[in-house]
DNA sequence: CTGAAAGCGCTTACAG
DNA sequence: CTGAAAGCGCTTACAG
């Protein structure tokens, strides 16, 4: 690398002092319009870009923040890192991505570096740390902004929630209004119930009881919050539940993989197997059928995280309430 | 947050000299095992972790590079994005990630924000930046691995390419084999001849050539590198050139909408129309029906980049020649 | 085997 | 309106 241009670099170049040059670049303090100009005029001129890192070490600020997902390679995930990210721009912000692989212990270490590294917060999505876990390390780091799940409140935890009870609602009332009784569900992992697995699929268990429809265990299975689970967890339930004649699904892959499922077995989508799938990710109008799902922008879900983890930023101490993302309603496609 | 601790609070509670302390941190000179251990004991205790910006600011390393992206909302490039960071982990290194929505002023900025932040290295993928830009970019700032396209040679640049004319050989041989003779083909925006837009795109068309079947322009339509991008250039295609038989497309997600455009024209896949797609995403497996598609190993594809960036960083100076990434095959499915 | 000094490139009070 | 001094938390030569 080239020998770095400094602000003393500048400042020699200019004729001031290096705190003059400090105050342009900050547009801070008063100055005389006469040196100000001037001194930019020399910052163009030699290419001059203060050093980050010096900057942090002094204001302790990084502008970066940690966003932990359980893999980039989910498309959801993906499109919620894209509302962080735009989120973070204006601010000047960067994004470190770090991927779990759904591994709370991968986790926890994930965090403790992000917050050596240092970060100026962390927004950690679909968090499998149980809740004390979770608060002792917001003892020693905040702000750190949860996404997707809810825990009790604490200080120093920012928490984004997704109504997923009002989305399964709109699914199985969608589906009994079709005809259909017995409906199954596509569920992720089993988790502790504050972590967004179980908050969906207690979803799905409350609308089934409010709409009075037969429900338990025997109607759902687990899987991988892939395509791949969502295929697996479908043809299990095929074969234990021939009678259903609908399926939700925990997100819109599992629902792709469901078709999948149906396809193999020969039950034709949707006349002998419905399916709806969660959050409309943008291959969910591209599926085969076009998938039928409950609309969730994730776009606005990663700029709400963000953005309250700015808040965060700014006023250390100051607690926020719990923000919910609404749903943005049942799209209907072909699928169900 | 709360006070930080530092080497200094580590030092005076050992009794020692911070340079002992970095000793300690870093294993690094002769220490007596004794205190080596004593001071291990008080870190332990304090949980102190040394702070990186402090570090960088001497070692000018900072353990972190860049990572240039379209859009991590395409799981090519979050599949991408997990060999990056697999292969740099080990090595303790971060990922800024950075999406430039193909927009070539949006990307050079990004370059700059991301020199000055600043990062040990840069991994660009799919840059729309014309070489001279490029060249003048490495000259400020080194090292830098372009992925997928494939400039000249140029000090501080590595480059790591993808076997496209063989990819595309092999899928167009296989559609000739099946008794295919018109194969249009479902291409990227336009772009300059080095950039993996019309790298690919060469490679159909040498194919063709290669095969000794008719082509031309007329059986190319553009589009975005999406779902709906190909859905889009594959209703075009049908439009103006019905003889077509069969599609190659530039990446799996085009060929997905290419399927989704032969159920609304009533063209059943892959017997009125088969389609062949390129990188075989997780998703692939999939669509429906499940793709045929030419395998490219992401991850691995993402490893040797940022691998090459490491081994640029060690040795600074020294040329490393392009790297490439071979073609896993054809994974046959159902939709060609 | 261990310590004192200087410095990385900035910003933050404090003067004037 | 502008500058001199100190400091952020480390590491890098240099001594001994």
């Amino acid at each position: 690398m080239k020998q770095r241009i400094t602000i003393r670099d500048v400042a020699r170049e200019a004729g001031v002092s290096r705190q003059t040059v400090s105050r342009v670049i900050n547009d801070k303090g008063e100055l005389s319009p006469a040196t100000k100009e001037r001194v930019q005029a020399v910052i163009r001129r030699m290419g001059y870009r203060p050093s980050r890192t010096a900057r942090s070490l002094t204001t302790r600020r990084t502008l970066t923040v940690g966003f932990v997902v359980p893999t980039i390679a989910n498309p959801f995930f993906a499109e919620l890192a894209r509302g962080v990210q735009d989120a973070g721009r204006a601010r000047g912000y960067h994004i470190f991505l770090c991927n779990t692989d759904w591994d709370p212990a991968e986790e926890l270490e994930l965090l403790h570096t992000l917050a050596a590294q240092p970060v100026d917060g962390i927004i950690l999505t679909s968090s499998r740390l149980e809740d004390e876990a979770l608060q002792a390390f917001a003892d020693t780091f905040h702000p750190l902004v949860l996404g997707g799940r809810l825990p009790a409140e604490y200080p120093g935890i920012g928490r984004v929630e997704v109504e997923n009870d009002a989305g399964m609602l709109m699914a199985v009332e969608y589906l009994q209004g079709k005809g259909h009784t017995a409906i199954g569900y596509l569920a992720g992992p089993e988790t502790a119930p504050t972590m967004s697995n179980a908050l969906r699929e207690i979803g799905y268990r409350k609308a089934m009881v409010a709409c009075a429809l037969p429900n338990g265990d025997r109607w759902i299975r687990r899987g991988n919050l892939t395509a791949e689970g969502g295929y697996q967890a479908a043809m299990q339930l095929f074969q234990a539940a021939p009678e259903l004649t609908a399926l939700v699904a925990h997100n819109d892959l599992m629902a792709i993989g469901a078709i999948q499922a149906c396809q193999e077995v020969g039950r034709q989508v949707p006349d002998e197997c419905a399916i709806v799938g969660f959050n409309d990710i943008d291959l969910a109008a591209m599926a085969n059928p076009p998938l039928t799902t409950i609309r969730l922008d994730r776009h606005r879900f990663g700029y709400e995280m963000m953005n309250l983890l700015l808040e965060m930023i700014d006023n250390p101490g100051k607690h926020f309430p719990a923000k919910t993302i609404p749903i943005d309603g049942l799209v209907i496609r072909k699928s169900g």
